[in-house]
DNA sequence: AGGGCTATGTATAATGA
DNA sequence: TTCATTATACATAGCCC
């Protein structure tokens, strides 16, 4: 490449091996950011060389996300697996709260069966009469 | 670049931007092994593509902690730290939806003031109205 | 180190099968 | 579609600051 053809192994020179690192780095990221734009991809290109020298990741944990969904590789440790076990138990159990609520409120009725509107119809019947009560008391 | 100069910006034809994206997905990753193998350097490429593609990885993890150890990034500590945000913030909805259930059915009514029990039993009313309409259908 | 300069090797856009 | 092919644009090795 360039002024003359270099075979793909290590340099020994170690101050050609620096310059050849960061030009070569800046031309991946470069690479990177137009895959990026052209493809409407995710690119992340983490370098880190000898040097302790090492690329800036903006969107990094995003991507490492996307990449483990998509490859079912697994990434983080246990901890944040039971992280992310007790967030999707959270959200099922804030989604069946939810449900009820509506129920409670007369929505989405249609997928009830009558036993399960009797049994709401009372807890209404209840709440109310517990309302009440308390008004009587505020007022 | 070849044939014709393209401007980086999308490529609205689908069929040509996967192309593309497979062409230059593949030489980013062969830079990638290039600067390994020439600079003595760690070099990870992730990319996932709209087409749910992704580039495999073998020892990112490792990558990844020397590139966290190198550049004072804490991806780790990010994504955990994220995690738990998360959950405090699926949690509160969470108590603030259970919360308006058991004053729904009537329980733990003292905090309430009088316009807010008035607004409860509106809402009861209404649950009461919809779900008894509902029993005459399905009776 | 880091930036500019070419000559040259590579990557790749367009094309065709 | 996914392959070859090929002309062209781009990246870069070796220099010089």
């Amino acid at each position: 490449m360039g002024r003359g053809k270099i075979e793909i192994k290590r340099i020994e020179n170690t101050s050609n091996r620096q310059v050849t690192y960061s030009k070569r780095k800046n031309g991946i990221i470069k690479k990177a950011k137009e895959i990026t734009v052209l493809c409407d991809a995710n690119a992340s290109v983490v370098i880190s060389g000898s040097s302790g020298n090492c690329s800036p990741k903006t969107n990094l944990i995003d991507m490492l996300d996307t990449y483990q969904r998509l490859s079912g590789n697994k990434l983080w440790d246990a901890k944040h697996e039971n992280l992310q076990n007790e967030i999707d138990r959270i959200r099922k159990e804030n989604d069946s709260t939810q449900i009820e609520l509506r129920h409670l409120k007369g929505e989405d009725l249609t997928s009830l069966k009558y036993e399960e509107l009797i049994g709401y119809e009372e807890a209404l019947e209840n709440g109310l009469t517990n309302i009440r009560e308390r008004k009587v008391c505020l007022f």
